[in-house]
DNA sequence: TCATCATTTAACTTTTTGGTTAAATAACTC
DNA sequence: GAGTTATTTAACCAAAAAGTTAAATGATGA
């Protein structure tokens, strides 16, 4: 994990996307990729990076695997950011 | 530009670094060139990429193009993040 | 157990990215 | 103008990323 991966995982705009939908509230896998023009299989592997990256976690309920966001790896990007604006006076 | 062009450039190490050097004030591209282990063309490649991201400014003096850091961008992808966190309180 | 549904994984293709070396530009100095 | 230095651009290559279809996995329910 680290800084590398998240940005990594950010840098796709499919990737955002799904975690904008995520705000709202978890979504299953089908749910997620029927509001995109591509495969499920494609969703899958943009649902597997994010998930290594840990901006998502998932959630088996029978068969559907629902996923949720996860925030908390944002800190460190928005610190880096910070940092480079020279936020620390 | 927009943010995809910003977050795409910041997702490449070295550029995050060059960014980070550019912290302490501006440098010529071939200062920039000796702390990395690549070739020139490479790192000025990867100065074009910041270029039209609008991370960086140049600004040519003689033989030399020195490099300057340009945060005002950053602004566009912080929001992104905090939105992302639900900070619209 | 079999058929079905949701999702992932495998195998493959195309595009993008990041690197190289060599040639082209640009500016200085003699 | 010729030679030198700083940097970019061109042409190319290899590896990574993102897509596809088809096969495999997991869970449900008759």
């Amino acid at each position: 994990m680290g800084l590398q991966q998240t940005i990594k995982a950010l840098s796709d705009p499919i990737r955002r996307e799904i975690l904008q939908l995520l705000k709202t509230g978890h979504l299953s896998a089908g749910e997620i990729t029927e509001k995109f023009p591509v495969s499920g299989a494609a969703i899958s592997k943009h649902l597997s990076v994010l998930k290594d990256a840990d901006l998502i976690r998932d959630d088996r309920q029978g068969k559907f695997i629902f996923y949720e966001l996860n925030t908390s790896v944002l800190e460190e990007v928005m610190l880096w950011l910070g940092g480079l604006k020279g936020e620390e006076k």
